[in-house]
DNA sequence: TCAAGAACTGAACAACTATTCAGGGGGACT
DNA sequence: AGTCCCCCTGAATAGTTGTTCAGTTCTTGA
């Protein structure tokens, strides 16, 4: 054997890699998963287009790993302003305030991870994240549940509903249109939140206080 | 002129396009609407290829058209069920628990209607039927807020966010899986039904009493 | 029965992209 | 320097389906 990869080569490998992912992530966030195609990634991504299968095994592969990358980051952002809420109820409210920032702060591709039409087959791993979302936020409510501000309930079934409540809202083909505006935007996560909230049963009074506890700091996010 | 549309044709030629949009509404409840391809619709409905053509512009309209079919029927169930309550929030529950049940008949045509991925542009139409289904939730919900049963809010978020919570527990890749039990359908849609009238805000004791009485009626609904 | 024209057939076509692969180029070790 | 082999290139390939259209069959009214 003549040849092995010095570190120099592997980080340029890696270097490689993760500029495929980040020109396929820049593609959907600006045209949706349609303008997730071998040929236009492999010109953002300054490569050739046979050069991206030395790193994915096929389109699939790619905007799964696409989808789990984001979905990581939605996740990890959820955990930690719901960890530093004060309480169980609190941590439910900034969770789902957090969801609901994020997918606004990047709607399109928000929705091409989420929902958006792909000619390859990516249920797997959009199944696995919002498996991993989902069961964070059914943790939440059934720490609420535990503390005794919630009444008992599917916590997995509430839980998924939720989300499908934030996203159908917030990022579906019916989702209001002038949410540039970012009052009009505090109002939308404000209300969604409230919704939620009341769905698991929070009392409308108690929820109102809520939301705007958690809006206030997850506001900041907005602006990133 | 030697030849004119007999009553007959004109008979035919509509019993034949019913027939492809029947193919159609069949592959996709059976496959999804990744089976409604050209040709083995136009073999369901016992024709050739071309002759899809000649009812259907293209592959879009047709499948633009069965949504907007299936659509139509859905709507249509929501109204006489809400119609046939006693009074609004009773309405709004009937409406709610309609919409469940009625994508639960039918998940893999639903799922198909709704969000399946398809090679066409077909969001025109789906847009303009969840806007109308979600239209008529909105409104259903604003006769219950006008009655003073409900607090103000923006009724078409909310309702869009109930349809999202909808789907997305009953048909959405984390539905649950053992649905055909027809004790645990009524479960889910009773639970789905409270979170959904909570969140607009009913109170949770009063909610409980009006998802009894919406899923009692619906239940016959189950087995067609 | 026959002319005219509509309706239908189904094989061929077209377009789009993911995927492949033969060949060029450049580090890595002796 | 020399040799090896990995990485990269990008034009060619391949497979999938919606769509077309020249030819055939059927229907109508005289």
């Amino acid at each position: 054997m003549v040849y092995r990869r010095t570190h120099q080569v592997v980080k340029r490998l890696a270097a490689r890699r993760s500029a495929i992912l980040a020109a396929a992530r820049d593609a959907a966030a600006e045209g949706g998963m349609a303008a997730v195609q071998i040929a236009p990634v492999a010109v953002r991504a300054n490569v050739a287009a046979g050069t991206v299968y030395r790193y994915f095994p096929s389109k699939a592969d790619l905007i799964s790993e696409l989808i789990a990358e984001v979905s990581r980051d939605e996740l990890a952002a959820i955990r930690r302003a719901a960890d530093a809420a004060p309480g169980p109820s609190s941590a439910l409210a900034a969770a789902v305030t957090t969801v609901a920032v994020h997918v606004l702060s990047q709607r399109r591709l928000a929705w091409g991870i989420l929902a958006e039409p792909v000619d390859v087959d990516v249920t797997a791993s959009r199944l696995a994240s919002r498996r991993e979302i989902a069961g964070e936020i059914a943790s939440r409510i059934d720490a609420a549940v535990r503390a005794g501000h919630l009444p008992a309930q599917d916590t997995a079934l509430a839980a998924t509903a939720l989300l499908g409540a934030l996203h159908e809202s917030l990022v579906g083909p019916l989702a209001p249109d002038n949410l540039e505006d970012p009052a009009r935007l505090r109002d939308a996560v404000q209300t969604v939140t409230l919704l939620a909230l009341r769905a698991v049963g929070v009392m409308d009074a108690r929820a109102r206080g809520l939301v705007v506890q958690a809006v206030l700091p997850a506001k900041t996010l907005v602006g990133a």
